[in-house]
DNA sequence: AGGGTTTTCCGAAACGTTTCGGAAGACACC
DNA sequence: GGTGTCTTCCGAAACGTTTCGGAAAACCCT
């Protein structure tokens, strides 16, 4: 062990200029009543002696860690959010304008993430909360909501859309905008392949999609929907194949992500269907495989760091007790590649 | 402004129980000299209130924050680590073992990764930290280690190769062993596509590379190397454009990341380069895009979530002051693909 | 010079926890 | 009953910061 030697607290930095360890906490903090000189006397010494405050000290007594607290969405480590990088990336570009830093809480094997979220907020680790992997019904935002805590979600949930700050893509313009692109160019026997999980973008952008078809106001389009377990890639793989065995397959379909419609793409190449000429598929994500697999997957691009930007400076709003609550949809942009074309029986 | 009601203090908790705040605390703390049935009451009690620490309290007078802190290698926002999640992933799982919770440090425009690690260790925010992204010769490295601040790396520096704790990726053997394979396909004209950024992990691919040439013993292998900024992409195009387009192309390219061996593969293709049957391609990283550009990219896997958690356990360990300094090189494993294949001059 | 105002500084309390150094009681042993 | 040892508990100090409520000094105005 190396010795224990507090080299820099206020008191020592008081003692050295012969001030009180009030004057010298006010002056470093900015505050009117302290003489312009002493200031800067201050401020010289602190820099030499290369003082930092302690994190501790001022968190007991202000209340306030100075940490933002990201929900780790960890279900099973495997299968990791293919966003959680630019995520994170644009949240700490986010917070670090206003000199907050970032945690991570992560949720055990043995503890429900509820279970964690509650810890992290009354502990006061955290001054504020940033969920992603929004459920149709999240607990965790009811449990924020009511606490009154600071928090800001990445999606959001099915009922009380304006109850809370939230950014999300809007996914359900987006299927819409698929099915126009796909309708367009003659499809009207759709598939759309989903996950069976409760997650409100599912709901959203299924929601879209069969809007969307309404609203064309044409009888002979078809579509039908297939909902598999996120992580049961042998579960996905059989439905994809049964799908496109079919006699009366689908001249199009359309994957709630890329991770799915990447599958299709393989399965259908293994089967020996034509992509774009036999079957027409469009993702939505934009990860970069999507660029790579032939013959190049038409998809969405989710704006995922600038959404979270936006998210990081919506939650220090919050925070500053900002009392308006402001949602925003991110319109997510069409990548137009290789995998659509005109429909077959068209 | 919510009232600022503190529920739940250690005091409050004693009160109710009839008990000073200093058994509760060593009941809940789990110290020898408190009767077993007090035990019992108090985790009841604290049960009921959902009595959760206050982490400020217990790190001013303990010193330690309870974080482990993780120096956010963001140089360029828009390009971004393709393991950054993945890392954290293993990371967090590794950490909540022992409960101890992760936290990013990100570098603003205006300073330097120096001038902000500095700052986190001395405001004390973190007890331990984690680096990646090495430099050949790494400053950030020297400070913490004649700090004495406990800290890991993935990756290591070029000169002390023992002097801290590192884990990295045995890129030299991977490219030995990446050598070995195309030699035995009869490749003998070799190229290596690098980044000129002084980073160790380049030092030691090349190293590895160039020192397989010469163990094998045959003169008649040629190998140029090129050197090119990590994300400039233009320049990038333009070095594989001359070397594919030279009168003597090499028939094998070894790339120093998947990145790099994929813009290959899509040059090769625009040129009309057919791989594998007229040039060898061969990558390191095993990016997800990697199965799904034609005709599927041999590559290295690097196993990072293993190594963080790995890495994870070894800063626990240095934290806890056990003095043994563990190094390891965890050894990718080769995925064989269809981008390589015997030579076409054999 | 006297009264009032402004400027500049400080003492002390408070935040919630851990831990040092005992103290009170119970019990055993001679 | 005296001495010693355990067991179980507690008071008080300490960690480093911010802030409330003044107080001393300086300045201004009449």
């Amino acid at each position: 062990m190396k010795s224990n030697k507090r080299n820099g607290s206020l008191k020592q930095l008081a003692l050295e200029l012969d001030l009180s360890v009030t004057t010298v906490s006010r002056a470093l903090g900015g505050h009117s009543d302290v003489a312009e000189t002493t200031r800067r006397r201050v401020l010289e010494a602190a820099e030499r002696v290369n003082y930092v405050t302690n994190s501790a000290g001022r968190m007991l007594v202000t209340g306030r860690s100075g940490f933002i607290g990201l929900l780790l969405p960890l279900r099973d480590a495997q299968f990791l959010d293919p966003f959680l990088g630019e995520f994170i990336m644009g949240l700490s570009e986010g917070l670090q304008a206003r000199g907050r830093d970032l945690f991570m809480a992560t949720a055990p094997a043995s503890q429900t993430e509820l279970a964690v979220l509650k810890h992290v907020v009354e502990s006061g680790r955290a001054d504020g909360m940033v969920l992603t992997r929004i459920a149709e019904d999240d607990e965790r935002v009811h449990y924020l909501s009511e606490r009154g805590f600071p928090f800001v979600t990445h999606g959001r949930t099915l009922g009380s859309e304006h109850a809370y700050n939230w950014i999300d893509t809007d996914g359900g313009q987006a299927f819409s905008d698929a099915f126009d692109l796909l309708y367009g160019l003659g499809h009207r026997k759709l598939a759309m392949l989903s996950i069976s999980e409760p997650m409100s973008f599912r709901y959203f952008r299924e929601q879209g999609l069969e809007q969307a078809i309404v609203d064309c106001g044409n009888s002979d389009v078809s579509l039908t929907t297939h909902h598999v377990p996120r992580f049961d890639k042998a579960k996905r793989a059989q439905t994809i194949t049964t799908l496109l065995a079919a006699e009366d397959r689908p001249t199009a379909v359309l994957a709630l992500t890329d991770e799915i419609a990447l599958s299709v793409l393989q399965q259908a190449s293994s089967m020996g269907i034509r992509v774009p000429e036999d079957l027409s598929v469009v993702g939505f994500d934009n990860i970069p495989a999507a660029a790579f697999a032939p013959p190049g997957l038409t998809t969405f691009d989710q704006h995922i760091q600038q959404s979270a930007e936006l998210l990081a400076a919506e939650l220090l709003d919050v925070m500053d007790g900002k009392e308006t609550i402001k949602n925003k949809l991110i319109q997510p942009t069409l990548i137009k590649r290789g995998s659509h074309a005109l429909s077959p029986s068209y």
